[in-house]
DNA sequence: CATCTAATTAGATAATAATCTAATTAGGAG
DNA sequence: CTCCTAATTAGATTATTATCTAATTAGATG
């Protein structure tokens, strides 16, 4: 998910007038007069309301006879939802990934790929333990931030020369997303699973 | 809930800038100096958007030495985030109703207790037969408008006589809210249960 | 107390956006 | 084709706000 949907989303419901308009189509399908005389605004302004909800997805609109007949698209209110407190459970992932480590395997994998300085050794051949590695990695970026390709580039370098390979396994794994050059991190739940 | 402060969470969630402030500190605690230097701006912005935090109650503070820590206030988001989708669960809800009511108790009782015209004969002594009358009027209320004491008794009153009552019913069942003689509806799993 | 660092406040600027009236477009219905 | 209703677009106004620089406040430390 780009970071920029889910602020045009909360923008989109950040003012009163759309809440309440999504509130009452909710209860099913209503003509724009028909909002317009709940609300007790003009036309345009549910008009341009209206567009405001249609440019995030959230309303659609059918034609009848004479009028246009707006309503809900339920899943896409329930999607931006969700996707703003998954996007922090970094947090609690962290405190997993604690327990884990805590636990000893991650612990003793992540020590023996890493210097003490935290500089990367080697890249793991073996699925699992590349894959511990990259997730500790990809912990260290900012979630929500798109990274340019040589910043991200930069970044990995600091770890490990062979910042192209590092890089494209992010991709490979689902641990980021790429568009149009730009680099931003996946929702945590997203990752290709360990095992 | 009070729409206001839904809208005001949305709000202050529909600004690139917070959010990634937010999902920064879902990390662990920072330093404004330590958010100004990751965002590339100026202290006085990350000040500003800080407060806007503060102000919905997202973001908490503690001083330590020189420096002030923000931190998340995990539950608030989970809240807030979950509150929207729940407003307007009432469609769901209403197709409950209607799946009640095909079983054939609701609308028994309701038939029982409404003229022809949807008039209340009596308001129903039995609790859980009270209850069902009392929502089948509140679902015809909109949800998320702030209701003057005045508008609801109208509302109220073209059912039946006896607003005072009913509209006390409605606070005793945690159907609605009052705040300095504003009616709203509370959202439907808010409200007392049947049975 | 004097000094340093971090944070906030004041004030300015530029951009965004909510709402209205007036004008225009798009479809029915006669 | 002409009229009617509903919706959108244009344009103006007003209010809000994100950001900056400069000034101020609040603690810590020597």
């Amino acid at each position: 998910m780009q970071i920029e949907k889910l602020v045009a989303f909360h923008k989109t419901m950040g003012d009163v007038t759309r809440v309440r308009i999504v509130s009452i189509l909710a209860n099913g399908p209503k003509r724009g007069q028909a909002l317009a005389g709940i609300l007790k605004l003009t036309a345009p302004t549910i008009s341009h309301h209206l567009s405001k909800l249609k440019e995030v997805n959230l309303v659609k609109d059918r034609r009848e006879k004479n009028s246009v007949y707006y309503f809900l698209n339920d899943d896409v209110l329930q999607h931006y939802s969700r996707a703003l407190p998954e996007m922090i459970s970094y947090k609690g992932e962290f405190n997993n990934m604690d327990k884990l480590q805590r636990s000893g395997e991650h612990k003793k994998i992540l020590e023996n790929f890493l210097t003490a300085d935290g500089r990367l050794k080697t890249i793991p051949a073996q699925r699992k333990k590349k894959l511990i590695v990259l997730y500790h990695l990809a912990s260290l970026l900012e979630r929500g931030r798109k990274y340019e390709e040589k910043d991200l580039n930069a970044f990995i370098q600091s770890f490990h020369d062979d910042y192209a390979t590092i890089r494209r396994e992010f991709i490979i794994g689902s641990i980021m997303y790429r568009e149009n050059g730009i680099y931003e991190l996946n929702p945590r739940e997203m990752w290709a699973a360990i095992e």
